[in-house]
DNA sequence: TTACGTATTGAGATTTTGTCTCAATAGCCG
DNA sequence: CGGCTATTGAGACAAAATCTCAATACGTAA
């Protein structure tokens, strides 16, 4: 089984806020790390019900509100409605670049960010946590507007890069 | 009568798109020039009528969108519930640094964050268009947790500052 | 292992936020 | 001024998320 230190830390979690390890929570664990992209939660219920698991609409927003608060997800807002959550790996931030013409969501890591955090905070008495980075812009595919056919290649979405 | 700049350019955004100047797009462009901080669309609508004015909430909406469109307001998401709105001056893009414990919100110009878009941007294959850099952080007041009383000075939320 | 107290769940109602409809109104242009 | 049509208003509608409360199941302690 994948996640496992992922697991505990959720498990820990739980524990030391003495909530309980429901299998709705655990299942609802797994489903988020099967998951690649970001997944909004009408979604993460839909795959759940198909998998045969019955479970709540109420629960999976409860539940992944849980699971962001652990430190596990991520809720962002990447589209135009509603939210989009991501499952974490310990002490990995990334951001997040979108396209504007055609949504494609490409991921990437930046020190440089880290450390304009860092040097922002300072300068205005705030002690850093967090932060959202989005750039929004367009790919080179929706640059050229009109692609001739077969000439560019098709790159996977939403692989993850370093800068 | 102040904002001409803006008010013009306004206008010259909707002659360029063949769009009417209506006095209701005219009453929410003054309405959220009047207005300091983020304010939703809620408020605002509340705000026109108390100043008298009969409009309907689906007109507000409608030319929100078009005022952020023009680029002389801002759409965003700094609470966890709907939208904030804010007006712009032309040309000046600036970010938002959110204190976690009291929700006080501390606007920020960086000059660092704009190269790193554009280095960000380079290494990926896209056009940069826009940024969004949300930080959430504790101000110095919540850092401190139980700030005894008097000691601390009540500095004005929401001023601007540059890095 | 069982029994108990209570956190959690499920199903649907409800709230919240924003969009859509379409007849009436009012800009804009000749 | 008069006509064409974009825009507005009022409320219906849709989408997203939260709330309610009885039923269920987790954790604890005997």
């Amino acid at each position: 089984m994948m996640n496992v230190r992922e697991k505990e830390q959720f498990l820990g979690f739980l524990r030391d806020r003495g909530q309980r390890v429901t299998g709705e929570r655990l299942a609802l664990f797994d489903e988020i790390f099967s998951q690649h992209g970001h997944i909004d939660a009408e979604e993460l219920l839909a795959a759940m019900r198909a998998r045969g698991l019955k479970i709540s609409r109420a629960t999976v927003y409860r539940n992944l509100d849980l699971l962001v608060e652990s430190g596990l997800a991520r809720k962002s807002r990447l589209g135009s409605r509603g939210f989009l959550y991501e499952h974490m790996h310990a002490g990995q931030q990334h951001d997040h670049l979108v396209c504007a013409g055609c949504g494609r969501v490409v991921e990437f890591v930046s020190p440089g960010i880290v450390a304009l955090q860092a040097e922002i905070c300072r300068a205005h008495g705030f002690v850093p946590a967090r932060h959202t980075l989005q750039i929004a812009g367009l790919c080179n595919r929706c640059a050229e507007e009109a692609v001739p056919d077969g000439l560019a290649s098709a790159p996977a979405p939403g692989r993850m890069a370093h800068v």
